[in-house]
DNA sequence: CTTTAAACCTGCTGGC
DNA sequence: TGCCAGCAGGTTTAAA
């Protein structure tokens, strides 16, 4: 469940069941944190809260359990003394009396004094969070236009966690293709339109990801997780190489940017106009 | 300054 | 069917 939406939707289920509860256990498949097997237990889990890809679950014994799940990392909601069942290797298990919440194949596990975690060095340098529901498209916009940013290629750009926190390669192409913009763009490039579009864009596409359930974790998964969960987010160029762009019939295409897949439409984001 | 490439973490996919 | 290289929705680091 990799991008800022999918994490947040976890964020959600994680809480929703047991956020408020007593730890009753730990459990840590990481040598250096065996010992908060004996220091949580008895606290309380007050809040699952996501920071762009990161999670962040803070106990009221002062430590803060910081996450990353990287591409591969899973969360699960499972009944007290459950396991799912699955290959995958379980790496951090919080039992409460209500229900366990356990993370699989995650290696970015860390413990943090609740005190010290903004100097934690990846939320040190994350933007402002794309799905934070205050953040405004005028800040977005204003976020382009800084000196910091203008200069630099939108595909590299729209992949920055410093720029935006929780924006990923799915969102990437999702957004430059709602904007009508080529990835070689770059902020300074564009008028006070397309700036606006842009910015406009950033937030409701990730948004709507959210909003709906947004995407599965693998392919594999998908035609089930459908099955399961009703609409998810549909993508217009992402993994769509040579199907038809649904403004103007162009095959789209699938380039390399930032040694990482981006599909776009060669006609609705020229590189020129 | 920005971009690029490689490395790392782990699991899945596709091809043989 | 089984195996394995390469790829993946991420991030950091070093080098260009």
């Amino acid at each position: 469940m990799p991008e800022g939406p999918e994490i947040r939707r976890a964020a959600d289920r994680l809480a929703a069941a047991v956020a408020g509860q007593p730890l009753l256990r730990a459990q840590f498949a990481f040598p250096a944190l065996k010992r908060f097997e004996r220091l949580l237990p008895g606290s309380r889990i007050l809040s699952i809260t996501p920071r762009g890809k990161a999670l962040l679950t803070a106990f009221d014994n002062g430590w803060t359990l910081y996450t990353h799940n990287q591409l591969y990392g899973v969360w699960h909601v499972a009944g007290p003394d459950e396991r799912p069942a699955t290959s995958r290797s379980l790496r951090v298990a919080l039992e409460t009396r209500r229900a366990s919440i356990l993370l699989y194949s995650a290696s970015n596990v860390e413990l943090w004094r609740s005190d010290a975690i903004e100097t934690h060095p990846f939320l040190q340098r994350l933007g402002p969070d794309v799905l934070e529901a205050t953040l405004e498209a005028a800040t977005v916009a204003a976020r382009l236009r800084s000196p910091a940013f203008r200069g630099r290629a939108l595909g590299a750009l729209l992949l920055d966690q410093g720029f935006l926190a929780g924006m990923g390669n799915y969102l990437r192409a999702e957004v430059l293709f709602d904007a009508g913009l080529h990835p070689g763009l770059r902020p300074r490039d564009l008028d006070d339109a397309q700036t606006t579009r842009l910015a406009e864009a950033l937030l409701a596409i990730p948004r709507r990801s959210y909003a709906t359930r947004g995407i599965a974790p693998t392919r594999r998964m998908r035609a089930d997780y459908l099955a399961r969960e009703g609409e998810a987010f549909r993508f217009r160029v992402f993994q769509r190489e040579g199907a038809p762009c649904e403004r103007c019939g162009t095959p789209i295409a699938r380039i390399a940017s930032q040694s990482r897949p981006l599909f776009l439409c060669p006609r609705c984001q020229p590189a020129r106009w």
